[in-house]
DNA sequence: ATAGTAACTATTGTCGACATATGTGGAGAT
DNA sequence: ATCTCCACATATGTCGACAATAGTTACTAT
């Protein structure tokens, strides 16, 4: 009885409406979900082979990860983008980031340093041979470590749950290479760092500088012209 | 017709998992629902007369609040409240209402910093006749109203959807009157002044600076000890 | 007496059907 | 020809019932 207790407490329970949402989940964010579309429950529902009431909890979930929106008696559409939108999630980055990277410099154990270090000597291989790995999961991943280094739950899962999600949505749809990467490599060395010396300050400037660059770099392409990004395929960072 | 239409689009179609939400919301903010207290189904619904549908749809929203907890197949417990919890809200919101100060001292019209010099008038005269209540609503309408002038709609959900309810939520639980009224006033004051002189640099130093003495003083009271507040009922700001 | 097990109870998860609201298309009037 | 209004079709909101899982209690065996 004790293992099997164990056993279903490390499983979590995945329940349909879990599996359903993380199915959704990814297909909008790897756009297979067009953005902007309506979404129809009873057409989903059948897709899957589910009922309604599984459907509807996964969406209430997707509109808390702000990924749908959903207007009562009418339905729900997939989160449209826009370059407001981006740069407003910029904005964030660079405030909640910066203070996750000080914290991280506090609190992050200096086993979980090394293996930051790690992460960051691999990257540097996979740019070596291949210039667009880097972005593909591992800068998220660099950007997930400093998040949970900070060992500030509710930080962490402001992260994790809402914004992470948009960021990769916003990556995904537009072929998201950036010509920064060896800079940005050494902007994440920086920062580790910084961090592996213990100074918060300097580590927070520098996250919250190593994103307002890739703001700034994605306003001037995309112009000052708000709208959509169809005609914009620019690689950002 | 069209006024119809009109009619409804301002009404926003209040649902009745809507109307529960908000009924749940609150008794759990102003503490009707005990923190840590198990929520059940079944007696829910039966308490507002409706079904478990619409009552599990509102669930689904307190928990994307961050006001409930749930696991699978076991059921939802309001959130427990803890030293630990406040303290990593107090360092969000330092970092992001400095950066909401930032932008509204960018982005606030002219009318709206009329606006909130008029509000900080009427707080100086209720602290006058009585200390108690600037804390009460008036304290939030002001982060809130930076919040806004920040005109970043993002920004704007995260505090009102996230952590709005949260701070309520210990605001309330802990009789919040703090000694501080006349200095956080004056704090106030200072960050309309910075706004006004669009000096975001400077509001955002201030506003941070302002949450951040508020922190020092929480901890202070609180000690270093992690754990429950019911022994603690002392007065934070 | 205690540990383990098995049956029972209560709660959560899922389903299908009904009620209500929205949007559409066509008929009629100006 | 255009606008208004009404009826129909489709989608969303809500409900009650069934299935599956977790927690509890009582019982047996060591």
């Amino acid at each position: 009885m004790k293992l099997e207790s164990l056993q279903k407490a490390q499983m979590e329970a995945e329940t349909i409406a879990d599996q359903v949402f993380k199915k959704l989940q990814k297909a909008i964010v790897e756009g297979d979900v067009p953005a902007g579309s309506k979404i129809s429950e009873p057409t989903l529902a059948k897709e899957f082979g589910i009922s309604r009431g599984p459907l509807r909890e996964a969406l209430s979930r997707l509109e808390a990860c702000h990924l749908i929106e959903r207007t009562p008696n009418v339905g729900a559409r997939v989160v449209s983008l826009s370059h407001q939108h981006l740069i407003e999630i910029y904005h964030i980055r660079e405030s909640l980031e910066g203070l996750a990277a000080q914290l991280a410099a506090q609190y992050m154990s200096d086993a979980e340093i090394d293996e930051l270090d790690l992460l960051l000597k691999q990257h540097q291989q996979h740019i070596e041979k291949d210039q667009n790995y880097f972005q593909k999961e591992g800068d998220m991943d660099f950007h997930f470590r400093i998040f949970k280094g900070s060992k500030n739950v509710t930080l962490i899962n402001m992260f994790c749950n809402d914004l992470y999600h948009l960021i990769r949505l916003y990556r995904c749809q537009f072929g998201m290479v950036s010509k920064r990467v060896n800079r940005a490599f050494f902007e994440h060395q920086q920062i580790v760092d910084a961090i592996r010396q213990r100074d918060g300050e300097l580590a927070q400037f520098l996250m919250s500088r190593h994103i307002r660059t890739s703001r700034k770099n994605v306003e001037a392409m995309l112009g000052d012209q708000s709208g959509n990004f169809s005609t914009l395929k620019q690689e950002i960072l």
